[in-house]
DNA sequence: ATGGTCTGATAGTCCGACAATTCGACTGAA
DNA sequence: TTCAGTCGAATTGTCGGACTATCAGACCAT
């Protein structure tokens, strides 16, 4: 018992690690919703207002959530983008380079790309080869190319079947969209691009794991040539207001 | 602007974002104290209990901290264990098999490693000595063992100077940890984990990433047979009771 | 059953208050 | 001057209470 009399946690926080526990737990199911604010001041026998902050950090964690104008706060497993959307804070936060957020989407991609050349879906390829046709009608809109590319390569993580790696490259992804999405506007990369995606959906399609990679590889340098001819430096930290 | 009329952000998340941008682009700088609540709520002409929300909202994200038994909350930039925990949490939650984190740090860790052979620097070479002899000591210690070894991946991961890659593998080593430890109870693998580290680290030390990369992968291809030979059932989902 | 209305429960917000702590300024002694 | 001790203002954590808008479900008329 560290927290007895030396130094306690305020009660927000011991409320909220009660229903943390409880929710990872199973105790309480994801779909379930909680008791009302008042009800669980009530059984806790303190304040509404500790237990509402301490409903903000479950909130904020991703273990509840509120429906869309809703009263009740529904359990659920946390979702991606919030984590993705913290992952994306910290990164800015220590000022990591575009440099580095390149090596590694390199290596995560090829190698997320590589499983998925030999798991991959039907129904995903075909979402793909809708991504591709796409692409093609947009070969001219810079914003809407880094959706489909963005969307592209999330397909390829869907296509790995790995909930891991799909995770911790969401976190990645997001924070080098940017960076993408500048150079895109700097050069005309966009055949290229279709080209690349091309191959690697044939890759994909064969099960052709070397295809993949090669083309997965050579679509990654491709960014970070584009990127040295356009100027930028590839050394300079991401920054928050590319947003 | 969507919020306008349809629906609008409760305040205490508006307030949350307007806190956020505001340290995001850096205007609150690391450092720096956050106003007093009361302070805040005056200047956004709320009460203090929207502002004290907003506040868990900030502290949850990490973005600031409070100093041990402090008054004052401080900008930060979000601590990584946080985020980790974050990433195990919603991994329990979906319920991700110990199949599926092996592979993911399988490939994770021998990237990692790779690159680290030709990064890795003098001091950290030292401290993977140091954590090689402590290993060596406790041979008879899992508990101790099992965080030697998490240990020595995670310096591997600070060899290769990438932080984008050391946060995305450091999510997944905590929730792998568990079932590290679960198979060290059961299995004596002692001896076996020591040299693969021992190679490793030879490895490293000569910069020659073939060897990193070959007895990374025997390393973890060590913990699969393990796994299986121990009776363990590599499909089940990874628990929050495992800790 | 369909659509409309009423009603209770609940979240969001606010007001105000008080105890406990912390911090800084002040004071007096060395 | 410097250091230790003291005091008071500022601040956080917590509480009681209150009001409003809104949502969900019961109830009713068609």
């Amino acid at each position: 018992m560290p927290n007895t009399a030396l130094q306690r946690d305020p009660l927000y926080r011991q409320i909220y690690k009660i229903l943390e526990v409880q929710i990872l737990n199973n105790e309480l199911k994801v779909g379930d919703a909680l008791p009302a604010e008042q009800a669980l001041a009530d059984s806790l026998q303190v304040h509404r207002s500790s237990v509402r902050e301490a409903l903000r950090l479950l909130e904020e964690n991703g273990l509840v959530e509120r429906k869309p104008g809703g009263k009740k706060l529904i359990v659920r497993s946390p979702d991606r983008d919030k984590i993705s959307s913290r992952i994306s804070n910290t990164l800015f936060m220590e000022e990591v380079t575009v440099s580095e957020l390149y090596e590694a989407i390199r290596i995560i991609d090829a190698e997320i790309a590589t499983v998925a050349a030999g798991k991959i879906s039907a129904k995903l390829l075909n979402k793909m080869e809708e991504n591709l046709r796409q692409t093609e009608a947009n070969l001219g809109d810079n914003d809407a190319l880094g959706e489909l590319d963005f969307e592209f390569h999330r397909l390829i993580a869907e296509g790995c079947c790995n909930r891991v790696l799909q995770l911790s490259r969401l976190g990645i992804a997001h924070v080098f969209l940017p960076a993408v999405n500048r150079l895109m506007r700097q050069l005309d990369v966009n055949q290229r691009l279709l080209d690349a995606h091309l191959q690697i959906y044939r890759g994909l399609r064969d099960h052709d794991p070397e295809q993949v990679r090669t083309w997965v590889l050579k679509h990654t340098d491709d960014f970070k040539r584009g990127y040295e001819v356009a100027g930028l430096d590839i050394n300079a930290p991401v920054s928050f207001s590319d947003q």
